[in-house]
DNA sequence: GCCGTTTTCGGCCCGACTGTTTTCAGTCG
């Protein structure tokens, strides 16, 4: 349903575009999508107890909209708008450099409505009879097409890690090169990135932009001017470089990191304090009260806020937050003592348990949780009653002997049965450390069903936590129909862990969630998943996600040392 | 269409690059 309203939301914007409405009348819609994309509870309620309009950005006019949307599933003032365009007109705004006033004059002049018929047109030539349209247009428009074709927009955070951190090494270690940062979502730490940005402080911009540009991971440079270049790279992905002086630097990366929304309220805030923020200088009104602005911190500073972490650049309170220093003091890599969710070779992991704990104690890490496949899960060769005894045994074999100095939990990741009953007896579940309860199965229940499904498993006493909760994988699948706040909810009742899965594929439960959570007193464990040693790495993008989700330290379980945590446990067991 | 510590009207961020035309509009971030 939220997708749906985004979605509307945002069509109407594009609409109204097309029709030259007013631009602020669209950017009100654009924003309201935004706002319902990011909002962190469960935007259906908010909708049925009529307080849409209680969030900052939705008026009278969106809140009856969205309303009226999640009433009907449909939205007549949309259908209206929708009617004069077929469903392919949609696509031409995914084409780069295509915008609104361009895509208005193509379907007026050459009735241009869909992607095909653009392909069509730029082809044949006929486009050129279009003002503003040359040979390079077309070219440019063929090859956006043909990208969109081959790539999706987007891509996972996890994937584009390693080559942007070397492509920012690369950037730092040139002799003109004075500071370098990676700006953007990915500073954000957002589970998915369409581009990377990179700022780089020289004075010598364009020996760096000639580096960037001839850089062996460049496939094409799309565009390279004074300042500022953008590169495609050979795996698909489009690079954004900035290039500024050291006095312009905090500016620029403040900017670049945004988000946009982050951006319009600290701009709004330099104003009211009598400033003007640009991506290059706050600027005094008054000319005797220019400070002195050396990195981020000093900004904020200046505008009367606590520094802000980049995680939490979403306008999402962080501002008022700060205004009155009461931000999270976020949790850390070096925060995590030990982790949970962890496969061996007795199910379909890679390594043995022995590897797994030698690696997890090279990590630093006090303890770790071994939580392999269900019976169920026959596919990942998941263990029978008899051999999950079996693995019990052995790790307490394993403890006794202390070796690679690290304390292992005996677990398992039990799948949540269709009708939300757990794959072992209690018998067998009380012999168990901890339990990681998950849906491996029947994805395509009704969202109650599903709600309810894993609502029972919450309520099992046995059940420790709850493994990656919407199932989503991102960008290859969507999340199945739950109800989060539900479950949230039935967590905080039944003091039930809602892990966050650490895998760059599903970093789920989704960040936006996560403040609810908290403030309903629910604690995270954050997970890696692993199926082998290098996976135990997922944790520091498991990391990224609990930022964004305001957590500190005491928000997440395996924060807690190895006393602790075994009391913890404990505690949860006798409840029983 | 939204908002309000100048509050119900009047403002809402703006600079760089490209491709086209020939001084600028459109797009992007």
């Amino acid at each position: 349903m939220r997708e749906k309203i985004v979605t509307i939301l945002n069509q109407i914007a594009l609409i109204l575009e097309i029709k030259g409405e007013n631009a602020f009348k669209i950017r009100a819609y654009k924003n309201g999508s935004e706002i319902i994309e990011n909002y962190g509870e469960d935007i259906v309620q908010i909708a049925h107890d009529g307080k849409l309009n209680e969030l900052k950005g939705i008026g009278k006019a969106l809140a009856s909209k969205i309303e009226e949307i999640v009433k009907t599933g449909k939205l007549s003032y949309f259908d209206e708008l929708k009617s004069e365009f077929p469903d392919s007109f949609f696509e031409l705004f995914e084409i780069a450099n295509l915008g609104p006033k361009k895509i208005k004059k193509l379907y007026e002049e050459l009735q241009i409505d869909s992607i095909d018929k653009l392909e069509e047109c730029c082809k044949n030539g006929e486009i050129s009879k279009v003002s503003g349209f040359g040979k390079k247009s077309a070219d440019s428009i063929i090859e956006s097409i043909l990208f969109r074709k081959n790539n999706s927009k987007f891509f996972r955070l996890g994937n584009i890690a390693p080559i942007a951190e070397s492509i920012l090494e690369f950037l730092r270690q040139l002799p003109q090169t004075s500071q370098a940062k990676i700006a953007g979502s990915y500073r954000r730490g957002k589970e998915t990135v369409h581009d990377i940005d990179f700022i780089v402080a020289t004075k010598l911009p364009n020996e760096i932009i000639n580096e960037f540009t001839n850089m062996p991971e460049v496939s094409d440079v799309i565009s390279k001017g004074k300042t500022k270049s953008s590169v495609r790279l050979k795996n698909g992905i489009q690079c954004d470089l900035r290039v500024v002086s050291n006095t312009e630097f905090p500016f620029a990366l403040n900017y670049f990191t945004g988000s946009k929304a982050h951006n319009v309220r600290m701009r709004s805030l330099a104003i009211k304090n009598g400033y003007n923020l640009n991506e290059y200088a706050l600027i005094s009104k008054d000319k005797n009260n220019q400070k002195t602005i050396n990195d981020e911190s000093d900004l904020y500073e200046a505008l009367g806020l606590s520094f802000i972490h980049p995680a939490l650049r979403e306008d999402q309170g962080e501002i008022e937050a700060a205004e009155i220093s009461d931000l999270p003091k976020l949790v850390k890599i070096e925060n995590l003592k030990g982790t949970f969710h962890n496969h061996t070779t007795d199910s379909d992991g890679k390594n043995s348990l022995d590897e797994m704990a030698k690696a997890a104690s090279d990590l630093g890490l006090q303890y770790l949780g071994i939580s392999d496949h269900s019976k169920s899960s026959v596919q990942a060769n998941g263990l029978s009653d008899e051999r999950l005894i079996k693995q019990i045994k052995e790790i307490s074999q394993y403890n006794k002997t202390n070796k690679n100095d690290i304390k292992i939990f005996s677990g398992v990741e039990c799948d949540i049965l269709k009708d939300g009953s757990l794959d072992y007896e209690d018998s067998i579940l009380s012999q168990l450390d901890y339990c990681v309860a998950s849906v491996h199965s029947s994805f395509s229940l009704t969202e109650d069903e599903m709600t309810q499904r894993v609502i029972k498993a919450i309520e099992s006493p046995y059940v420790t936590m709850i493994g990656h909760l919407t199932g989503r994988l991102l960008l290859l699948r969507k999340p199945y129909d739950i109800n989060v706040s539900k479950i949230i909810d039935a967590c905080a009742k039944n003091d039930t862990i809602i892990e966050i899965n650490a895998n760059p594929r599903r970093l789920d439960m989704d960040w936006r969630w996560w403040k609810t959570a908290k403030d309903k007193g629910v604690k995270c464990s954050i997970n890696p998943d692993a199926h082998k040693i290098e996976h135990l790495q997922f944790l520091h993008f498991g990391v990224k996600i609990a930022q964004k989700g305001w957590l500190e330290p005491s928000d997440v379980v395996n924060c807690l040392p190895l006393d602790e945590i075994t009391k913890l446990l404990k505690q949860k067991s006798t409840e029983q």
